[in-house]
DNA sequence: GCCAACGTTGGC
DNA sequence: GCCAACGTTGGC
């Protein structure tokens, strides 16, 4: 099994919109970067787990756990022209952008705020407090994983 | 809103 | 394949 980090911005997506989803559950679209859909593609798989954070907001930081309920299928927001993800390079034949289903598991108890991340010397190797680092999707150890857990109260 | 750091694009 | 210009990310 593999740990995941997922970006979104609260205002466009938040763990709580997550939850309120049918069955909780939703289609993670709108990657538009190389790296993040190859991780997608090639390396997520149902039953991951992930840590869900919020970015670019008054409080980011890490909310709570999803988990991959469906591998990747193509991400039909690339075709669609009134989508802010429409790419005209992708097609139905050859779809260049993929997405994965997550679905809403646990709130953490407490919030684990990017500052308290920051002062943990334990996650000092963590792809989200290394510079210039701007992956929307982050591979994370399953040490890393439970030691957010554990500052997570869970 | 600023700005540093990246990623992508496209001319050559 | 180089690289300048541009766009995006995301913390502050």
């Amino acid at each position: 099994m593999n740990y995941w980090l997922f970006k979104s911005e609260p205002d466009t997506f938040s763990f709580d919109q997550l939850k309120a989803s049918k069955n909780r559950t939703e289609a993670w679209d709108g990657v538009r970067n190389y790296q993040a859909r190859n991780f997608m593609r090639d390396e997520v798989h149902c039953g991951d787990l992930v840590l869900f954070y919020h970015s670019s907001c008054a409080q980011p930081g890490v909310v709570g756990l999803a988990e991959v309920v469906r591998e990747a299928y193509p991400d039909h927001t690339s075709w669609d022209k009134q989508s802010d993800y429409y790419d005209p390079k992708s097609s139905q034949e050859n779809p260049r952008w993929f997405m994965v289903d997550i679905k809403w598991k646990k709130q953490f108890p407490h919030f684990v705020s990017l500052a308290e991340i920051k002062d943990t010397k334990a996650l000092q190797n963590m792809k989200l407090v290394q510079r210039g680092q701007r992956l929307s999707i982050q591979p994370v150890t399953k040490k890393e994983f439970e030691l957010i857990c554990s500052l997570g109260g869970l």
